[in-house]
RNA sequence: GCCGGUGUAGCUCAGGGGUAGAGCAACUGAUUCGUAACCAGUAGGUCGAUGGUUCAAUUCCAUUCACCGGCACCA
């Protein structure tokens, strides 16, 4: 005798057990007709399975959260549906949802094309357009293993081999095809409306390199069309913030054949890099950093001893002379030790904190290349704390102090924080590493941080905690990062007197704000949408002279203007004035300083933001105090900006 | 690195076994203009690279490089 309670309290008993769906009839017809699923005391099931005890229930319709989760997986067993009939030698490996969507990788003879994914699309809305019923079959695994075995589906027997013996397995039957799923799933392909094939993509058997490599279909479904069309409007929108495409379009940077993966800095983008870097500067000399440089090109033996040579030698790019081999140096951290080994050090110096905008090369795979985001030469605001053992958690809660501050300069608020720990292949005993991921995870607990741990995605000598952002297509970056080093310092033989007159190995944190300065920019462009604020804005304004008679006072508050250290445009060509708003408004400029005859006569200069607002004429006074204003509030975007 | 796609003028893109096309930009001329595009004219390309098939290749085939989308990798 089953008692249902339901999520506004009242309780329903029922003689012998019931389904959801049962019960989502007897509340009423609507009701039942827009459930997709239910929860079960907090478990989502499928609505058609019997419930023989007592449970609080609630009925999922598109509309919950939950809802479109199920309906994107059930929009994955629908690929299967429809490529098995189209191809009916495809082979179905997995088909889970992700954020916005779903995929499923599949093993075929022949590769899928576009035009592929067109008739499969087609087919899916055929098959929806019948309506019919998911019938969910509830299996031993040797059944689930003869079913498959049965449909010639290699991959699901593998699957089933995987799961404990004791465990039943949900059969769910689309028709003739079949396929396997902890579910739930919805009752009828009805409830599968708005939904689009995105791409077409190779992806690995497992995520496992050394495996076969399986086609992957891209879908995105969504409960509403409305809410489908605004994501696909998103996605359009997003493409036009792609820093690779503003890139060119401002003449930022650009990328050739002769270099790939390495960046040519074009004036403005530079500009920008520049700004970046002073910035920066302060940062350190406020926050007691040392700034030191040290060789691009080093020694085969110093990578060696520091370990990074077996790790990484493929991994870098190397030079000879003289039958020495030398390694461009992928990271700054054994060359910053060098600097420390230098002369005998006391605890009273610690801790020491060593920071250099290194330039390091990385022979990244080629497929791994992406604008500014992933490159082989990327400079990094790198530094590396040398300090004891009980100066950790302070220096890393200081780091991350550190961190949100200068985050918050650029209008960063969407930080997401992992802590990476010991990987397989590691240096270094347990103990140490038990030590170095709890002292990570005490600082940020002690900060009330949200964050997360990311397991076995360490650096090989410690863990460390990662800052990502995102760019405009949700992709997560890594941007900032300490680390505990526990290891390296002791391989590079660094030392300090302790106050026994001891010698000790002193603890090494390597830390970047930015990460590198490339990948930086490259978000910064599309957080912005290439409208720089001021403060980082190529140029910052650019004076307009209406007619030719006005050229002379354009020059003299131009002159003025960059003499007091702004970045000045001049555009004294003979071209109508919406002509020259129009190439600056698109070309980001945040201001347009406009000159004609009233100008002159009252001695003012009219001011128009690259938004379109007319801020009316200023005095020369009004105008730096404008700029001023602007560059102060970096990135903090306000109308006028 | 792996799977698939793409590579034509400065940019965005069309085309296609036999003199290579558009828009914007550029250049020249005219215009002196009031808050997002004035008009007229001119010039511009080893069709990513190499090899093959062919009377003939930018087009077809192969190889290769780069880029794009994923996967794998990311000290």
């Amino acid at each position: 005798m089953p008692t249902i309670t339901l999520p506004d309290g009242s309780k329903k008993v029922y003689a012998n057990a019931i389904t959801c769906l049962e019960i989502a009839e007897e509340i009423g017809a609507g009701l039942a007709k827009a459930a997709i699923a239910a929860k079960v005391n907090d478990e989502l099931i499928d609505l058609t399975l019997p419930i023989n005890h007592d449970a609080n229930v609630s009925i999922i319709t598109s509309k919950d959260k939950e809802g479109i989760g199920i309906i994107r997986h059930s929009f994955a067993h629908l690929i299967g549906h429809a490529v098995k009939q189209i191809y009916p030698k495809a082979k179905m490996a997995i088909g889970p949802i992700i954020e916005d969507g779903f995929y499923y990788d599949i093993d075929y003879e022949k590769p899928l094309t576009p035009d592929d994914l067109k008739i499969i699309e087609e087919r899916m809305k055929e098959l929806i357009k019948q309506n019919y019923n998911v019938v969910i079959e509830v299996v031993n695994k040797e059944e689930a293993r003869k079913t498959f075995e049965k449909r010639n589906e290699p991959y699901k027997v593998e699957i089933v081999d995987g799961i404990a013996e004791h465990e039943t397995i949900k059969i769910y039957k689309h028709q003739e095809y079949t396929d396997m799923c902890r579910g739930p799933h919805v009752p009828n392909t009805r409830h599968l409306r708005s939904f689009k094939l995105m791409k077409i993509s190779g992806a690995y058997w497992r995520g496992d390199s050394n495996k076969q490599m399986l086609q992957r279909i891209y879908g995105t479904a969504w409960a509403t069309k409305k809410e489908l069309n605004e994501y696909l409007e998103k996605l359009e929108e997003a493409e036009k913030r792609d820093h690779r495409k503003l890139g060119k379009r401002l003449s930022l940077f650009h990328t050739q054949e002769e270099s790939p993966g390495m960046i040519f800095w074009h004036p403005k983008g530079w500009t920008i890099y520049k700004t970046l870097e002073t910035y920066l500067t302060n940062i350190l000399n406020q926050n007691g950093y040392q700034e030191v440089k040290t060789p691009q090109v080093v020694d085969r033996s110093l990578w060696e001893n520091s370990g990074h040579w077996e790790k990484f030698k493929d991994d870098m790019f190397t030079t000879t002379s003289e039958n020495r081999e030398y390694a461009i140096k992928p990271m700054n951290c054994p060359c910053h030790i060098q600097i420390f080994n230098q002369g005998l050090k006391s605890y009273r110096e610690l801790p020491i904190r060593l920071a250099e905008f290194g330039s390091c090369h990385r022979n990244e795979p080629s497929g791994a290349l992406h604008g500014l985001m992933r490159v082989r030469n990327f400079t990094q605001d790198d530094a590396h704390i040398f300090c004891t053992e009980e100066q950790i958690q302070q220096e890393v809660s200081n780091f991350i102090d550190l961190v949100f501050a200068v985050y918050k300069d650029f209008g960063f608020n969407d930080i997401i924080i992992k802590l990476s720990t010991r990987p397989e292949q590691r240096v270094g005993s347990d103990q140490i590493w038990d030590k170095s991921e709890q002292s990570l995870a005490d600082a940020l607990d002690s900060k009330k941080l949200n964050w997360s741990y990311l397991p076995g995605e360490g650096a090989f000598y410690g863990p460390k905690i990662e800052f990502s952002l995102k760019d405009c297509i949700n992709r997560v970056w890594q941007c900032g990062t300490i680390q505990v080093d526990f290891s390296m310092p002791n391989r590079l033989k660094a030392t300090y007197i302790d106050e026994n007159n001891d010698k000790k190995t002193p603890v090494m944190l390597h830390r970047a704000i930015l990460g590198s300065f490339e990948r930086f920019i490259g978000i910064l462009i599309e957080h912005y949408a290439g409208n720089f604020p001021t403060w980082l804005a190529p140029i910052q304004l650019a004076v307009i002279s209406l007619t030719d008679r006005n050229s002379k006072a354009c020059i003299e508050i131009y002159k003025f203007l960059s003499a007091n250290g702004f970045r000045v445009q001049l555009d004294l060509r003979n071209e109508k004035m919406g002509y020259k708003i129009r190439e600056h408004t698109l070309d980001k400029i945040p201001f347009i300083l406009i000159i004609g005859d009233k100008e002159e006569a009252t001695n003012t200069y009219s001011i128009r933001t690259r938004n379109g607002k007319d801020l009316g004429p200023k005095s020369k006074e009004d105008l730096i105090d404008l700029l001023n204003t602007s560059i102060l509030l970096k990135g903090v975007i306000t109308d006028d900006t």
